[in-house]
DNA sequence: TGCAATTCATCAGTACACTGACGATTATCG
DNA sequence: CGATAATCGTCAGTGTACTGATGAATTGCA
């Protein structure tokens, strides 16, 4: 049947693959998160905010890989959820600057059972020894293709700050 | 610095990865086959409704695990460049009945270097001892976890034609 | 045969992702 | 200093993905 091999050679590309794998793994998210009504992109958001009190919108995109465009609508519903805060930028007005509520670092400790979880079930059709070598493979793809995304991460900019 | 482990630990988890590979893996399929103006998600349709002329919608979906929803827009989009036609079903006038016109096959018949490029420059970074171990593995997350994604592929239909 | 359950495509609504463009602001350098 | 370049957030437009709902059509079964 040409036709199933045809099927089989789409099916069996990886894009094809990385796609399908990347629904579920935000299906799974979802799913194990649904009490707390935050996405995946939500949450990695969340988190870097949290850990990087201050932020401005552009520099929180180099850290998770975000497009400029879409961090807009993101942040603006963690703001709406009351689980951060966004202020116009003291030293440079151009920005905003994001920090995290008491609200926002209640919900990333409830929600964290949940995280656990759906990464441990997004692996677990693996053997255990399998998972590090693949997370290793994953992270390796990422990194090296990194610029070919609109979104790269960057590192820690060189404040050209010579003094 | 409590700052950057809290990042790395969000960054290294399976699920932001994967994201960001999927980002990755579409920006170079776009990139890669830009000369011919249709995303990863079309080709795909494009090529199932060549290997299954007369298909509905909903059987499309299930093949290539598209959201019921989403492929209305999809094929549309075919449609509107004269790549597919979409008729009403002949037997079930719920359905669309879907074909390929010779300028969709054209299509697929040219666009093949771009697509196979991508899948290389996609894998690109490992090794190519690498490769097949990370495509085995990730054919096992798609295929173990497919019931997780709220489109997930269906065997073929046992039309309870027992006759 | 006739009615309930199911199925198909689609709609409205929400969210993410990206392109190209813009005004406002800041940085750079002649 | 002042003009130009770069950066920040945002907008409009397009595309993918999913929830929950609906009307039209078909199927299953009493």
């Amino acid at each position: 049947m040409a036709r199933l091999d045809d099927d089989r050679r789409l099916l069996e590309m990886p894009g094809h693959l990385i796609r399908r794998l990347h629904q579920i793994s935000f299906a799974l998210f979802l799913d194990q998160a649904k009490a707390f009504g935050v996405t995946p992109v939500q949450y990695a958001a969340l988190v870097a905010i949290g850990s990087h009190p201050g932020i401005d919108q552009t520099a929180l995109c180099s850290i998770i890989a975000f497009d400029r465009t879409t961090i807009g609508g993101v942040v603006g519903r963690l703001e709406k959820k009351k689980l951060i805060k966004r202020l116009n930028g003291a030293h440079d007005r151009r920005t905003k600057s994001l920090s995290i509520t008491p609200a926002g670092r209640t919900l990333i400790r409830r929600i964290e059972p949940a995280v656990q979880s759906t990464q441990r079930l997004i692996l677990a059709p693996l053997k255990a020894s399998e998972r590090n070598t693949f997370m290793q493979m994953l992270w390796h793809l990422v990194h090296l293709n990194n610029a070919h995304s609109r979104a790269p991460v960057r590192e820690r900019e060189r404040k050209r700050r010579t003094s």
